[in-house]
DNA sequence: CTGAAAGCGCTTACAG
DNA sequence: CTGAAAGCGCTTACAG
């Protein structure tokens, strides 16, 4: 392994002024430049990034901690967080926590030690003590906001305004809705948008709490489907819910969109592999990966940041388990 | 930040002798190892495995290279490895390829200076030259085997056979099977699978070639069956394209699985999720990255290793797209 | 069983 | 603009 020791010689000048070149810190002349150059070159130095870490305390590693990657969501998180850091130079680590504190805590504390340069979590915890004074950059995504860490987040609320109206728009007397886990920020908003909308709508509604988990959706789906038979709308706080939702109907032989209708939350490419293809409120994941991405690496690098929450607007997409909108 | 010199001090021994027992390695005397103990304690001392990867030139970090982790097949698969690498003490760099030689061959390279331990790859590109004498362990998962690489696979071809056969004995008439791309190992494999089963029984089939691609296999099956209108069977060699091929029946208002039955391969867990559900045979994914993962820390151990070759045996699951055997 | 010392390969004040 | 030297925090022959 050819080392800086090994270019200084060669080029004639000390390993001082090789690092100063690579790093393109302090000054060095025009003449040592072109040596050192020349030395990298030939002998096809390599930078050991390990040696660097000890020094810099940086890794240009960055952490992404979520509850489950097998979970439909977070795959395309995950994708838009690794191209970007990618782009910067950056390499990312995946932690599946499970939801468990421990589980986090136990990542962040060990990789810290490794220098891992910050982390982007999806969590609820995150007013857990071991993110209370974290000596590292924190973004988090989708969720719970702490007063110190920059947040990326879809409008939840009003998107679930968006969902609830679309349902109304095409004729739904008697709307079911899909709440998701309590202690989940997001559901709290989903709900809350519904809420906005159907309050004053005077349209008979339902609300069952329901985990964002397609059997226990299904299940609870088909029970409440067969008490109340004229239920004709259902907006499922999550697209995976939705599908539960979808299946139940297709099992009691409820025709979608006819009878029923659904629109679900997140936009996860699943939906369009329905049938017929789920209508929903889209957010756009890779964007907030892609920001959370790019707001941690600025804070890494110290780069003045200018927000502290960043909210990516939702679509709503309409396919085929809701009807065309009444004149 | 504490240090290992400071417990040294405190411990009254040398560094050397804090090393040996906090590696366990080389003699330490009881009364030294309870010293050290202590002044570990006292000081809430940790090891910087940073400065510990410089010498050792380990980092117990290994990479996952992936297509791309929106291919539902992979969330699964990485989150095996990441339980099992957990359990091993072991965390994970995810790094999606796009199938990109390019891309694999910069990652290995900048994770190889990073003293990563090694590789779990899956990928087409195993007989590429930069896999050809890499200096680290790797372990191929799902695809093409390089003679020197250990590799962790389904059967897929006998798999393919007991996919086809489902369809035989469920009356299937004329078969259209579903081909995934050629440059594919594993589509290969699941091709001669099916041959071997439909050769010889004289039923008609067409074969049609296939992306493992949600939105291309629905084109292609529509147009196929708008032809061939006397297709009652489809075995299609991914999940997601059967997921296609049901869509296309269910626009063309083909009944599954009355007039058409589908089985798919993969058993990704959106298979239950369709309406019917997807009949498929199914791999066992999270054990095929398991096993990857603790054969990959095995070499990284220096373990000695059995096998070199890994098949991890596949499993028919009935569910909605294929009718009762016919008797 | 133990310690002094060299070494892993870099970065960074500091003095010149 | 440059270099000698200390330092990042560990591991590991080697001599005792």
């Amino acid at each position: 392994m050819t080392t800086i020791r090994d270019v200084a010689k060669k080029a004639g000048v000390s390993v001082a002024t090789v690092s100063r070149y690579l790093n393109d810190s302090g000054y060095v002349s025009g003449e040592a430049a072109r040596a050192v150059a020349d030395a990298v070159k030939e002998l096809k130095y390599e930078l050991n990034p390990v040696a660097r870490s000890l020094n810099t305390k940086k890794t240009n590693i960055i952490g992404l901690i979520v509850p489950d990657i097998t979970n439909p969501f977070f795959p395309e998180l995950a994708r838009a967080v690794e191209d970007v850091a990618l782009t910067y130079g950056y390499t990312v680590i995946l932690c599946n926590s499970d939801e468990n504190p421990e589980k986090e805590k136990n990542y962040i504390e060990t990789l810290r030690k490794k220098y891992i340069d910050g982390f982007i979590v999806t969590s609820n915890q995150l007013d857990a003590p071991h993110y209370a004074n974290i000596p590292l950059p924190i973004v988090a995504l989708d969720r719970a906001i702490n007063a110190n860490i920059p947040t990326v987040a879809s409008n939840n609320r009003e998107g679930a305004g968006i969902g609830t109206r679309a349902l109304l728009e095409r004729g739904c007397k008697k709307i079911l809705f899909l709440r998701g886990p309590e202690e989940l920020n997001p559901a709290n908003d989903r709900y809350e948008g519904f809420m906005d909308v159907i309050r004053h709508s005077g349209i008979e509604h339902h609300v069952a709490i329901c985990p964002f988990h397609f059997t226990e959706s299904e299940k609870i789906v088909e029970s409440i489907l067969q008490e109340q038979k004229d239920i004709d709308g259902i907006f499922a706080s999550s697209d995976v819910s939705a599908a539960g939702a979808l299946k139940a109907a297709n099992t009691l032989g409820i025709s979608v969109p006819d009878e029923l209708q659904i629109v679900g939350f997140d936009g996860i490419a699943m939906g369009e592999m329905l049938s017929p293809g789920l209508t929903t409120v889209a957010q756009d994941i890779y964007k907030m990966g892609a920001i959370a991405t790019r707001v941690l690496i600025k804070r890494i690098e110290n780069q003045t940041e200018e927000q502290h929450f960043y909210e990516v607007p939702v679509e709503l997409k309409i396919r085929g388990t809701t009807r065309s909108v009444e004149e």
